[in-house]
RNA sequence: GGGGGUAUAGCUCAGCGGUAGAGCACCGGCCUUUUAAGCCGAUGGUCCCAGGUUCAAAUCCUGGUGCCCCCA
């Protein structure tokens, strides 16, 4: 923060804390690095908290501890206090006359959220409370600066954002999520290891940004003075690699959006991309709803998943429409025959108050209606297939009906949360996509795509018949977390500068 | 982009025209099984920023900024 200065010139708690710190180092305090744990207070409560007192002293159980200070009662010659290690938090008890000469002095003077180091025997407080009978204490690290409020915590959610540090020193719940979030992604990994998927990692700066339709973040290459951008997805790499004999292939990480923040919206995010060579979209829809199903029950057990007052249950089979099904089902008054219509849907998107652009054919003006009356009442898990080719380049088209590609999307809770369909890998009907997509850009359309012409010489070379899917890691973890806001499961959001 | 909410001590919050408050934390004192420990005492503020109204503004008005929520 810019204020910092400032505000600790003006901090009277953050002085004293230097004050205290200047007479360690006077009397020789060197931020101490060699003192080691023999446990964690999550281990300890999980293995002793069975144990009986008069058990726990026949046994005198020595541990080492560590972590950061959390609480402190002192009570003249006696202290209680609470340390915090990252499994979990453990209390001590302290004596002037169980410690050696003036070290209880010294702990008394250390502030809550110093981290200290304690060696002692386990025993049970008389309310009942595993604790250490410390019988050597350590400061380890000096901390300068206070911490929040013990009972409320941190609170204030720009905070909470901003300094994620802090958040995570005493929000538990904050924590939580974080650990959640990487379980999810070590299952998500584990499952697609076990089918002898290929993890991957391609390029993030790319000379040509593709794979889907958004505006990319611009950067410069000083060495080759160039122009590179982040990219917006990693799809046209990887089919690359399926082209080279990767025939399973996924990535887990970041891509990248120039556009608008929100709850739902961070500029940089987590996907899963993943390639199956011979297989089609119907593969990958059942892969997904089996891989979401075994995660929900690794969390929750029944697959029951509570999100934002509501309950979503992924154990019963996802629910199935296409397109124009579900905009019919959501549309009592429209006519299904006439979906294809580009007069019928202009005068649709009329009454909806959707911008209908010049170059915009039936297919595209379809799914703005789609995304405007269907998508945010798509609550139960639901697979929406059947997509219209003009707003899908990269899949194949559906063979009965070449209006439409072989493509589904997944949603739940009104969210779309993955993307996926038979990869299109015929070169010359991809050719043509891409120049379509360039006269789009040339329109106006500063999300279209461009034209990658080494893609197409890759798809030249040959790719098997190939299903692609993309699953949204950020949304799919808000679910898991039952967290409102997207900033709530990445650890440091984009904020604007202060 | 539009609308609503919010911004006061390190943290959590009250105050809503008339001398800036509480709890926690911090500092001093007491206290050898506490756990939101307790008791006594003290310190701590650019009331988000800039204008305006008024004898008087944290409070009302206007504009701006950050954050939160809703909508496009």
């Amino acid at each position: 923060m810019g204020s910092n200065e400032h505000k600790n010139k003006e901090n009277k708690l953050v002085a004293e804390r230097r004050r205290k710190l200047d007479e360690l180092r006077a009397a020789g305090f060197g931020f101490p690095n060699k003192y080691r744990r023999s446990a964690l207070a999550g281990q300890l409560h999980q293995i002793y908290d069975a144990y009986s007192n008069e058990t726990l002293e026949e046994e005198n159980i020595e541990v080492r501890v560590g972590g950061r200070l959390m609480t402190k009662r002192v009570m003249g010659k006696a202290s209680f206090a609470t340390i915090q290690d990252r499994s979990g938090q453990l209390q001590l008890f302290l004596q002037r006359d169980s410690l050696p000469e003036d070290a209880y002095k010294q702990f008394k003077n250390w502030d809550l959220g110093d981290i200290i180091w304690a060696k002692g025997a386990l025993f049970r407080t008389k309310t009942g409370e595993l604790s250490v009978r410390v019988d050597e204490v350590q400061l380890l690290t000096k901390s300068l600066q206070p911490l929040p409020e013990k009972f409320h915590g941190l609170s204030d959610q720009e905070a909470r954002y901003r300094q994620r540090y802090v958040d995570l020193i005493v929000n538990q719940e904050s924590r939580d999520v974080f650990v959640r979030r990487s379980r999810v992604v070590q299952f998500i990994r584990s499952y697609l290891d076990a089918m002898d998927f290929l993890e991957v990692e391609t390029p993030m700066m790319q000379p040509i940004p593709g794979g889907a339709v958004a505006r990319p973040f611009v950067t410069h290459h000083n060495a080759l003075d160039r122009e590179l951008f982040l990219r917006i997805a990693p799809e046209l790499y990887l089919k690359r690699l399926v082209v080279g004999g990767f025939e399973r292939v996924y990535e887990i990480n970041r891509s990248f959006r120039n556009e608008g923040l929100s709850t739902r919206h961070n500029p940089e995010f987590t996907m899963l991309e993943m390639y199956m060579a011979y297989a089609d979209h119907e593969v990958l829809i059942e892969l997904l709803e089996n891989l979401l199903r075994t995660l929900a029950e690794s969390l929750f057990g029944d697959a029951k998943v509570p999100y934002q007052g509501g309950e979503y249950d992924f154990g019963q089979p996802f629910e199935r429409m296409t397109v124009e099904e579900s905009v019919v089902h959501f549309n009592k008054d429209l006519d299904g025959a006439q979906l294809r219509d580009r007069d019928y849907l202009v005068g649709i998107c009329g009454k909806l108050d959707i911008k209908v652009a010049d170059a915009a054919g039936s297919g595209k003006l379809l799914i703005e209606v789609f995304e405007k009356t269907v998508e945010g009442r798509l609550d139960k898990p639901t697979f929406i297939t059947g997509y219209p080719a003009e707003v899908s380049p990269l899949a194949r088209r559906n063979s009965a009906d070449p209006w439409l590609t072989d493509r589904f999307e997944f949603f739940v809770a009104g969210r779309e949360l993955a993307n996926g369909f038979s990869e299109l890998n015929d070169a010359q009907d991809q050719a043509e996509r891409f120049q379509d997509q360039v006269a789009q850009k040339k329109a106006g359309d500063q999300e279209a795509m461009y034209y990658d012409a080494d893609y197409i010489t890759a798809l030249e070379f040959g790719m098997p018949p190939t299903a692609g899917l993309g699953v949204g890691i950020d949304r799919l973890v808000m679910l898991l977390t039952d967290s409102a806001s997207i900033r709530d499961v990445l650890l440091f959001p984009q904020m604007r500068e202060q």
